[in-house]
DNA sequence: TTGTAGGCGTTATCAA
DNA sequence: TTGATAACGCCTACAA
C-alpha cells in the first residue's frame, strides 16, 4: 500500500490548515483565489484522493446503495439490476451488491447486517417473492434498517414497493391471442410458487373467462422457467389437448422449448398454433418464427426503485421521523410478432 | 437513523473498557469467562453491530472487493460476476460493482477513484478487451491503486489476468464439424474490436488450415453477437456461399439467428447444414434442434479471479514490495448436440 | 478568510 | 486479564 495522502499532508505542503484543504475539496465556504490556487496545486502534486471511509464516519452518510438479488445469469434480474446501476451512477451512490444463492432463502440477516455495518444508506431488494421468503420482514427488524425499497412483490403495507402488473401482461397477451380468432389456448405457467406466475396466471383465467372460453386443467401445465420444463410442458399439453391452437409460455425460454415441440411434431406456427411468451428477451426477435411477448420494462423498474430509495433517504437525513412509503406498479407491454399473427388455418376452413 | 449504538455504549452496559469489548467481539486476547459474559450479554441487549467503516479507517482493510463490468444483460458478463460473487462471499468480501455503459469507454478513472476513495482491498476489471480500451493501464497508475485482477484479455507484462482459451475453443468447435463429414464450413465470427473474436476466428482458420480446407472471405462474415446480425450474416452466406455444409457461429445467439435462416430457406438441420455455437446459454440445449456449443466456463473464471486476487491482496498486506503476478488461462469443452451431429446428406450421396 | 478543538466508532500500543 | 491513550482521516462548530 502506498502510504495514504491525507489531509493533513496536503496542508502541510500548502501551509494551511487541514479545514482549509476540506474547505477546497468540498467547495465550501468563501476562500481567497490565492490559497485555493495554492492547495489545488498541492492536491495535484501529492495525489491526493480523499478517504471516503472517513469522511463517510464523521458525515454518517456512505452514498453507497445495497442490491440483494438472485439468479443473476437470468434475464429478469440482470436487466433490473443493470437500471439500478445506471441511476445509481447518476445519482452518485456507488452499489454493493449480494446474491442469494436460493431466492427461496429466508435467512437474510447476515447479509443485511453485513450491509447496515457498512453503512449503506439504503437497500433495495431485488429478490422475486417465492412461497414464504418475505417472511423475514418485520417492523421492529426493519426499523434498525435503512430505508428499504422492495421489488417484484404484493404490496405490503408499510412498505416501499415496485412492481410489474403482471396480470395485466397476462391479459394482454391473452386477448392479443383471443382478438386473433384463437379459442384453445394452453397456458404453460411459471412455478406457482410464485407470485408473478400466480399473477400472470389470474390475468390468463381472466382474459379467458371474459371472452366466455374455457380455461381447462387439461390445457395448463406448470413449468419452472426453463426452456427445458417448456418443452416438456408443451409435450404434455399436447398429448393431452391435441386441439389446441395458441399457446401462451410465461416466459420466452418456456416458450423456445415449446417452439420446438410443435416444430418436432410438424405443427405450423402461426398456422396450426400461436404462441405468446413474456419477457421480450432480445433473442426472442429471432426465434423461429419470431415471437410475440411481454416487454417488463425491468430497467425502468431498477431505475424507478433508485429514484423512490433516494427520496426516502433524503426524507429520513431530514430527520423525518414518519417513515412514508411509496409503491408503484408498472404497466408491460406486448410486442406483437410473427408467432402469434396471421389467420389460423381452422378459422379460414 | 435510529441511534447507533456503539462499543462505548457496550462497555458501559457491561462495566468495562472499550477495548474490551473491542477483545470480545473480535475472539483475541485472553479475556475471563465471566467478563465475555457479561459483555455479550450487553451486547445482544442492545443490539450491538460493529461498524466496518470505522473499523476499516484503523485497520486499512475494508474486506471489500469491486468489480467493473459491462453489459451485464448478456450471458458472459453476468455468469462471471456470479462467480466473483460466490467466490467473495465464501472469503469473506463484500462486493461494489460498476457498469461501463460502453465497453470500449477508456475513461475509467473516476470509477477507480471511486473505489479507491472507498479503499476496496482489490479490483477485478472484468470487461472485455476491445479496441484499444486497455490503453488506461500503465504502470504508474496501478501503482496507486490496490491489487488488480483483468479478465478476459491477452495477457500483458506486469498484469495478473484470467482468460479462456477461446482459440482452443475455437478449434474445438471447427475440428469437430470436419470430424462430422463436413468440408465447407462457414464462420459468422464476433466483432473484431474484439480480442475474443479474433482470437476464435485464428482457432477456426487454424483448424481449416490444418485439415487442408479453405477458409476464403467469401465464407466468413462478421456480426455484433446479438441473434440479429446472425440472422443477417446467414443471409448473405447463404447469397454468397449457398454451397457450404455447415456453420461455426461465434456465440450461441448468432447461431439462433443463423438457425432461423437454415429453416426459412428449406434446409434441413443438420442434413443439409450443421451448426456449433459458442457460450452454452441454457436456451442452446432447446434450440431447434439442439444447439452443439463450447462452453467457457465463465463462473469458473470468475472464482478464480477472487481467489487470484485475494493472494494479491494478502501478499501486500504482508508488505511485500514486489508485485507479483498471476496468469490463468482456461480450457472451454464442446457440448455436442443435434445441430452438428448425423451424417450429411452430401456423404451419403 | 482562515484556524482550533473536538468527535465520528474502531483498533493498537503500552501500562497496570 | 484489563484499561487509558492515541491514532485512522475527515468534518462541524466555534473562534480569531
Amino acid at each position: 500500500m502506498t502510504m495514504q495522502v491525507t489531509l493533513l499532508d496536503v496542508a502541510r505542503l500548502a501551509s494551511v490548515s487541514a479545514k482549509t484543504v476540506s474547505r477546497v475539496v468540498n467547495n465550501q465556504g468563501e476562500i481567497s483565489e490565492a490559497t485555493r490556487q495554492r492547495v489545488q496545486e498541492a492536491i495535484e502534486q501529492l495525489g491526493y484522493r480523499p478517504n471516503m471511509l472517513a469522511r463517510s464516519l464523521v458525515s454518517q452518510r456512505s452514498h453507497t446503495l445495497a442490491v440483494v438479488t438472485s439468479g443473476l445469469e437470468y434475464f429478469g434480474p440482470s436487466h433490473t439490476l443493470t437500471g439500478i446501476e445506471q441511476k445509481s451512477y447518476d445519482l452518485g451512490y456507488t452499489l454493493m451488491f449480494s446474491l442469494l444463492a436460493h431466492s427461496d432463502d429466508t435467512n437474510v440477516l447476515p447479509i443485511l447486517d453485513s450491509f447496515t455495518a457498512r453503512q449503506v444508506d439504503g437497500i433495495i431488494w431485488a429478490v422475486s417473492e417465492i412461497g414464504d421468503n418475505r417472511s423475514w420482514i418485520r417492523p421492529e427488524l426493519l426499523k434498525n434498517l435503512p430505508p428499504v425499497v422492495f421489488l417484484t412483490m404484493k404490496p405490503m403495507d408499510g412498505l416501499s414497493v415496485v412492481s410489474v402488473n403482471n396480470r395485466s401482461g397476462a391479459i394482454q397477451a391473452t386477448e392479443h391471442l383471443i382478438d386473433q380468432g384463437r379459442r384453445k389456448i394452453g397456458l404453460i405457467s411459471g412455478p406457482m410458487a410464485w407470485w408473478e406466475s400466480r399473477e400472470r396466471f389470474a390475468g390468463y383465467k381472466e382474459a379467458m373467462a371474459k371472452a366466455g372460453l374455457e380455461a381447462a386443467p387439461s390445457q395448463i401445465v406448470e413449468g419452472d422457467w426453463t426452456a427445458q420444463s417448456g418443452k416438456h410442458g408443451m409435450q404434455r399439453l399436447m398429448q393431452q389437448r391435441p386441439d389446441l391452437d395458441a399457446v401462451f409460455a410465461c416466459n420466452d425460454q418456456m416458450a423456445l422449448g415449446a417452439l420446438g415441440v410443435a416444430h418436432q411434431t410438424g405443427r405450423k406456427v402461426p398456422q396450426d398454433i400461436a404462441f405468446v411468451g413474456f419477457d421480450n428477451i432480445p433473442e426472442a426477435a429471432c426465434f423461429w418464427p419470431p415471437l410475440t411477448t411481454v416487454d417488463q420494462h425491468l430497467s425502468d423498474v431498477g431505475c424507478l426503485s433508485v429514484q423512490i430509495l433516494q427520496k426516502l433517504i433524503e426524507a429520513r437525513q431530514q430527520g423525518q421521523e414518519d417513515r412514508s412509503t411509496e409503491v408503484k406498479i408498472l404497466e408491460p407491454e406486448l410486442f406483437t410478432r410473427e408467432s402469434s399473427t396471421g389467420i389460423p388455418a381452422g378459422v379460414n376452413a
